[in-house]
DNA sequence: TTTTCTATTGACAGCGCTGGTACATTTGAC
DNA sequence: GTCAAATGTACCAGCGCTGTCAATAGAAAA
């Protein structure tokens, strides 16, 4: 039977309120107190009950992260899970993860899942976090809540990275390698990185005086299947590009495999470049250029600061994490200019 | 202010107990009664709070998955999660994951995490799975835990698939191509999976009643880098092998990395192939050749297993799910036998 | 020294549910 | 029609903690 909070009370020779506040860390307990109480904790190797703690606090010491349905880019939700567990240690609070269909009419289905966790504040990752329906919803429940990237930078707590700026800098690279025809195989439609990472390759483009050619840019939609695609629409062109920008990794790998099929060697013959650096990146042969985006440290921050807004509702957090090029073979000078 | 037990047994017109029982699923209450009782808690949109039937009855409703910290296996990992996730979507229990460093005295920590969580259940994987003196703290503690794929099958509910014959099974394929000489780079020393698929594959190959040559076993680790490593090495032999077994997935990527520095084409110059079916194998070119490991139901199966074992202490289950090969790209019929 | 104030501390109720006891009612078997 | 089993009610304690508010001590002010 574990010791309960009478138990250090009794031990340290106070009321249990008093140990319930330096559990709580109120500030109003004398040092000397608080210092012999924590050492009563120790002794007994006292642990708060969380279910009575929840209950009479009208608590439940829970952050709900809602994704998407894991389909392919699990590799990036499994790291949002790692930064957002890593947040909870130490700190009282459990994860709640749970993934939500985004064709659905999500702010609907939200009542239910608040009703049954009882989540003190929620996660948004994309595409949800870009559902405005489900925002509002949410601030009429008077739920607390953090964007991940949301391209909607109203949202009280937004952390991201400067997604545009990474994939200019990751066009620019291609640039400084001495590439013209860079092409762009783009991501699914209507999601905020569909957008920037479009963005940042017209921004790249300008700079470096290049002309945007539109019949450069086929799109797709994030996965494998649609790098395959955009790459046999481009490499089937009588003049095709020295350099391919695939809007994430999977993609890029998609189109890696349509120059393997057709006997082009990359980089020699074709540069390719991808986004997020997920695992496959590093395991692929040859490695592959891309941008790490910094996930884990992104859904640290973002539980942070929205266990720290449910003490203080008007805290306001729009962060942009850094984030890291990652350079590695299948990106080289062009054969012929 | 959300609807409480009394509400409901005030619009059904019955005592809270009954409805206790309606939700607890206690036999004794007549089909009728319950209907109406059921119809009740739907109409006001009742949700017990789990705080307070926790701390009533004395449970946490959670299950718990300790798994080793994620270094690059988080694949596996992801599927394993999703897998938990899944079984206790619809029950009232939820998860807490919780990586643990293997390299530490695990059996001594347990008791922090057990106090601190309380979870009524545990799934460990490997390595923790094959930790005899975790598993036998937790009896101790008299907490249930399922294992995954334990190397001892004397845990009461082990979940796993017959991973030595599908490592036969993959090696088989090998010799049915026409491979006569085909090298292993083995896992982590230590490890039930690197038993198990080095037995496999000598099995296939006593089958085969091709003799065991010990020069192709080389160590591995289940990374990237092993690969590489083991792949030199046995690249560099005068009489390199034609085709190699790797311990996983990433493994497979490393001796691929070896054979495409040196110049060699997979499958034309070398065969190769991984295990687990993690997402790189169907992204690298060409696709790799592995087996599917069935992480998500294994998981899923264990969780309900245990949470059932909570009622039925004696309840015990050795189960072992199907696995797929999967045959891709990597490998083909030797060059020159 | 006495009064007033603030900083600490404690007493107690009660969060929403389940378990148990004791008893009432219904149902079905004979 | 009788009796036992099945089903239901009523009631209350209590799970382990925190919120409210009153009490106390010590310090500052008079």
């Amino acid at each position: 039977m574990p010791a309960r909070i009478e138990d250090v009370a009794a031990h340290a020779g106070v009321s249990t309120k008093t140990v319930s506040r330096v559990l709580n860390g109120h500030p109003s307990v004398r040092a000397t107190l608080r210092t012999r109480i924590e050492a009563s904790i120790r002794a007994l190797n006292y642990v708060p009950n969380p279910a009575a703690r929840g209950l009479a606090g009208n608590r439940s010491y829970l952050v709900a992260l809602l994704y998407d349905n894991p389909t392919a880019s699990s590799s990036y939700i499994m790291e949002l899970i790692v930064g957002v567990l890593q947040a909870c240690t130490g700190t009282a609070y459990n994860a709640v993860l749970h993934p939500f269909d985004a064709s659905d009419d999500l702010a609907a289905r939200i009542d239910g899942f608040v009703a049954t966790h009882r989540p003190e504040a929620l996660v948004l990752v994309p595409p949800h976090a870009n559902n405005t329906k489900l925002l509002q919803r949410l601030d009429e429940l008077d739920i607390r809540y953090a964007t991940v990237s949301s391209k909607l930078r109203q949202s009280r707590i937004d952390i991201g990275f400067d997604e545009r700026k990474a994939a200019a800098d990751i066009v620019e690279h291609l640039i400084s390698l001495g590439h013209r025809r860079i092409a762009h195989v783009t991501g699914l439609k209507g999601h905020g990185a569909y957008t920037w990472r479009l963005s940042g390759y017209r921004d790249a483009l300008r700079k470096a005086g290049i002309a945007y050619d539109e019949s450069l840019v086929v799109e797709g939609d994030f996965t494998f299947a649609s790098g395959v695609a955009g790459g046999r629409e481009l490499l089937s062109r009588r003049r095709p590009p020295t350099a391919i920008f695939a809007a994430n990794d999977d993609v890029a790998c998609g189109v890696i495999r349509e120059a393997y099929e057709r006997g082009l060697a990359v980089p020699d013959d074709l540069s390719v470049c991808g986004f997020d650096d997920t695992p496959v990146s590093q395991l692929i042969s040859p490695g592959l250029t891309t941008v790490r985006q910094p996930c884990r440290e992104i859904a640290c921050l973002a539980v942070e600061s929205v266990l720290r807004s449910i003490r203080d509702p008007a805290l306001r957090q729009q962060a942009r994490v850094p984030y890291q090029m990652q350079l590695r073979a299948s990106t080289a000078r062009p054969k012929k200019p």
